[in-house]
DNA sequence: TACATTTGCTTAACACTGTTAAATGATTTA
DNA sequence: TAAATCATTTAACAGTGTTAAGCAAATGTA
């Protein structure tokens, strides 16, 4: 019968509906506001009805981040074959990435755990501005015959975090590679850094 | 009354015991698993008490995280006072940073919010590989000239994705700098590393 | 057409979560 | 001894993810 057909089609539109149901809450209002009962009202059924489509509610997170996933690849390979020179390809696939971060900014959360904390936390808790401004001072005092404005300082100091950063982060969620990579890439990266500053 | 001391001090205690079975019940189950209740069994108390002590969840959280930030910056102090040469100094701090995170793990992750997910994420789906597989592709390409191990090549992509991510992270999370810096500062890492693979 | 079965969906419930208000019982104060 | 304060618990509320039971309409079968 063709009317099989058709409710397979319908499973197919709510299943989809479900995952976009989804990303328009936690657009609105946040990852931690999603909820099966939020999402059972935005497509108009009840709660238990989601489990005829997912097992549960790890299942939708993963899919969606399968879907950035997917959104990410095409984004990246469209960058590359925009150039023909490696290094052009390479930095443009990497500005890809970054624009799709922030273009997606829930989905590139929901896959690589970016938690939105609260922001200005030196403004409620002055402890933990403590670390960076000691960092930002030994800076200075290396940038010193460059004589850097603040802004500088500041740059170089956020450019190292992020490197430490990401460092830590894949290290400790993907926990993956060996000490002795770790400590090559740490030291090739802050050396990097520093040379950077002096020449 | 010198007895008011007495149960000052008993009350001081308890709030401090409040902190340390929260970081207990972290370290054993990690951070999703930390409820009132469990906090409460563990201080041989009912839930409730808990809020003589803490207005909330959240400021058991902060209080941790301040915690966080003192063992860091002193960390941090002591690295750089080994060493005279701003540089060396720099170094020691980051050395100093990345150690501080591992040996306190939950710390780092409740003051810089990092997600605890499932690791080796693509060994159920594919396609959160395909991006990083494209990369490097074309690093491989680029290091062609030195006849890269595929060891080398991954490490390469390795700091690549730590510095992306790393400034994504800092810019969702706490949205600071303006987008000129964010562009500047992209640039020149990515060009950094870009230079340090041909050099 | 009449009965049986499957399907789609809801209601109800369980075991949790953070949090608050009320009740209890012991200790201190007058 | 009576009153008042304090420490602590029990009970409850509203929310969470998830499962089981029930119902009612659509479907298959005789």
């Amino acid at each position: 019968m063709a009317s099989k057909d058709r409710i397979q089609r319908l499973k197919d539109e709510t299943r989809i509906n479900i995952l976009d149901a989804s990303l328009q809450i936690v657009k609105e209002e946040g990852w931690q506001a999603l909820s099966m009962r939020k999402i059972a009202d935005v497509i108009e059924y009840t709660a238990p009805i989601i489990y005829e489509y997912f097992s549960n509610k790890e299942a939708i997170l993963l899919e969606l981040t399968r879907k950035g996933f997917l959104i990410l690849a095409r984004d990246m390979k469209a960058a590359k074959e925009k150039h023909r020179l490696p290094g052009k390809q390479l930095e443009a696939m990497w500005f890809a990435y970054w624009n799709f971060a922030f273009a997606e900014k829930e989905l590139y959360q929901v896959m690589f755990g970016v938690d939105v904390n609260c922001c200005e936390l030196g403004k409620i808790m002055p402890e933990a501005d403590v670390p960076a401004d000691m960092v930002c001072e030994v800076i200075k005092d290396l940038m010193a015959p460059h004589k850097p404005t603040e802004d500088e300082v500041c740059t170089t100091y956020y450019t190292f975090w992020s490197v430490m950063h990401g460092l830590v982060s894949i290290n400790i969620v993907r926990k993956g590679r060996s000490d002795e990579t770790n400590k090559q890439v740490l030291k090739a990266a802050i050396g990097g850094i520093i040379r950077s500053i002096k020449g």
